[in-house]
DNA sequence: CTTGACCCTGTAGCCAACTTTAGGCTTTAT
DNA sequence: ATAAAGCCTAAAGTTGGCTACAGGGTCAAG
């Protein structure tokens, strides 16, 4: 059974000690312990647990919802599959409505970039400007391409 | 040609005074002047250039871009419209990188969620959880169908 | 025996875009 | 006359997820 110092945890899942520590203090991970020197100490199922937490957080769950899932992960048998997939089903909800957006987003900066003749003119007259200026949405049509 | 103090500004474009404030410091809008008493106040290009800022930040820039945008649109004769378009240009390419990202995101959240039963069960086999677990990427396929 | 890599704690700093707090004027309404 | 609402400045606090620093102990190599 593997043990690992923490610059040796860190290293193997490439991330830095620093953030070892912080988590420890987030309660998102725990040392498995400490040598008599004082340094901590893990073993594999700590660093299973760190993997975890690596890809919870590539889903873009925050460390606060990873503590959420931690819980029950550690206590599987008290909570329900229901709960998992409450908390999994609120975070897509939450991807789908950031991603709508910034298609909105995407789509109005579309716009006024093609209306923009982007020649190496004064920008006296420029469609861009001009389209962030008019008080109602976006560019309607390019006044001369 | 209407004035207003900043209270009145801040509620007609529906802000906060201190944001209004905090927007002057960082130089993105100059109160057009000041009263006697030393009150603020603002005419209607400070209003308008308001406007203008609440739009670029509706379409994503930053504060500090839109500070950029601003000095074009105070001086356009000084910049041609190749140099806004390529701003414009550019946050479309961090937009869109952004879409893609959460778009991942989104369909590793979605299979996960696809997978899990959802019952009233215990998570002690919740399927959210062991792809959380499992060492190697995502979801590649399901196990059987 | 000393250098350097590694570890410890605790605190402070970073980023953006504000918000809050503290302390103090001015104006408006009663 | 007074109280509420609105304005002023300057500075500190907030959020998340760390990173950096100060000051010091531990340990293997040369």
């Amino acid at each position: 059974m593997p043990q690992y110092r923490i610059g040796e945890l860190a290293n193997e899942l490439d991330c830095s000690v620093e953030a070892l520590r912080y988590y420890e203090r987030e309660g998102l991970l725990q040392a498995t312990g400490r040598s008599s020197n004082g340094y901590r100490y893990y073993n594999e199922a700590a660093r299973q647990q760190l993997h975890f937490i690596f890809r919870a957080k590539a889903m873009g769950f925050s460390l606060g919802e990873i503590r959420d899932l931690l819980s029950i992960r550690v206590e599987p048998a008290a909570k329900a599959c229901a709960d998992v997939k409450a908390i999994a089903e609120h975070k897509l909800d939450v991807v789908d409505h950031k991603i709508s957006e910034l298609i909105a987003v995407r789509e109005a900066l579309h716009k006024v970039v093609d209306a923009c003749c982007g020649g190496d003119v004064p920008a006296n007259h420029c469609t861009i400007l001009q389209a962030l200026e008019t008080p109602n949405e976006g560019t309607r049509e390019p006044k001369h391409g």
